[in-house]
DNA sequence: GTAGAGAAGAGTCTACTATG
DNA sequence: CATAGTAGACTCTTCTCTAC
């Protein structure tokens, strides 16, 4: 039928109504079908159109439902991240509002762009899967913080909205605990948020900062992650790895930071 | 041949509704 | 109450036709 539309649109020249008529004999010859308002019809020729390939769409597109493919139809420009978004949706369930907040996020063009030292420091296989979970930049919107909060703020912000901050992180994120506290030969020691990670089999220590990024952080991380690994992490376990999320950062002060530790680090 | 008006297509935002 | 399907209303684009 959609070919049909594309044929016809084709054939009778322009400014016949096509999809005005065809909609209207649609109704009338199926009133008891719902789904054939000239809009909808719209929808179906653009997805028509935006995929052609028969085998990709049985594969992929109608995997996810009609409204999703709506959606991105609307708001996703080019092919490549359409296909991008319906994977991923495929993969994480997401519901059409999470959808949405992913494409308006920009996620596509954030997704693992996060500066690491995760190609020295992992096994080439767990590297590649712990650097596409990072993201550069994460985007805490939904926290409505002042200039001037701190730290403290800003995670009680995020444990308060741990639901859309698990959603921000992505899937495999599982959240342990809150100033998780380490106790080094009796010296106290706290993470700010620690998190198991189901799909790299590792624990993931978070670090808040609300200024930009400076080298002592690195070390620090680095110390945290030594203790993870001797006091937390099961034989079965892979390495640690730690995030540094700050306000702001200097890619080539990071870079630099990163260069000689050896536990695997992403800002 | 081309500028401009008018009409329809295309795209976007949003809200209503059914359903489980 | 959350999810997914649907479509109205709006703006922007594209096309055609006519007058000069």
């Amino acid at each position: 039928m959609i070919q049909e539309i594309l044929a016809r649109q084709q054939h009778e020249s322009w400014g016949a109504k096509v999809i005005e008529r065809l909609s209207k004999d649609l109704r009338r010859d199926f009133p008891e079908m719902k789904g054939f308002s000239a809009r909808n019809l719209k929808y179906m020729r653009a997805l028509a159109e935006t995929y052609p390939d028969e085998l990709f769409v049985q594969q992929l597109v109608a995997q996810i439902p009609w409204g999703h493919n709506v959606r991105i139809l609307d708001k996703v420009t080019t092919s490549q991240e359409r296909e991008w978004y319906i994977y991923k949706t495929i993969e994480n369930g997401w519901s059409r509002n999470v959808l949405e907040l992913q494409i308006d996020s920009g996620l596509y063009r954030r997704q693992g762009k996060a500066v690491t030292n995760f190609t020295r420091t992992l096994p080439p296989a767990q590297s590649d899967l712990a650097q596409q979970l990072l993201k550069d930049p994460y985007n805490f919107d939904f926290l409505t913080l002042g200039q001037d909060a701190h730290e403290r703020d800003l995670e009680r912000g995020l444990l308060v909205h741990i639901r859309q901050f698990l959603l921000e992180l992505g899937a495999g994120f599982s959240f342990v605990g809150s100033q998780y506290h380490l106790d080094v030969g009796g010296d106290d020691f706290y993470i700010d948020l620690l998190f198991y990670h189901l799909k790299l089999r590792c624990f993931v220590a978070i670090d808040l900062k609300m200024g930009k990024f400076i080298p002592e952080y690195a070390g620090k991380m680095n110390f945290y992650l030594s203790v993870l690994d001797d006091q937390l992490r099961h034989p079965s376990d892979e390495p640690s790895i730690g995030l540094i999320l700050c306000r702001t950062d200097n890619q080539l002060v990071v870079e630099y930071a990163l260069r000689d530790v050896n536990k695997p680090i992403g800002v």
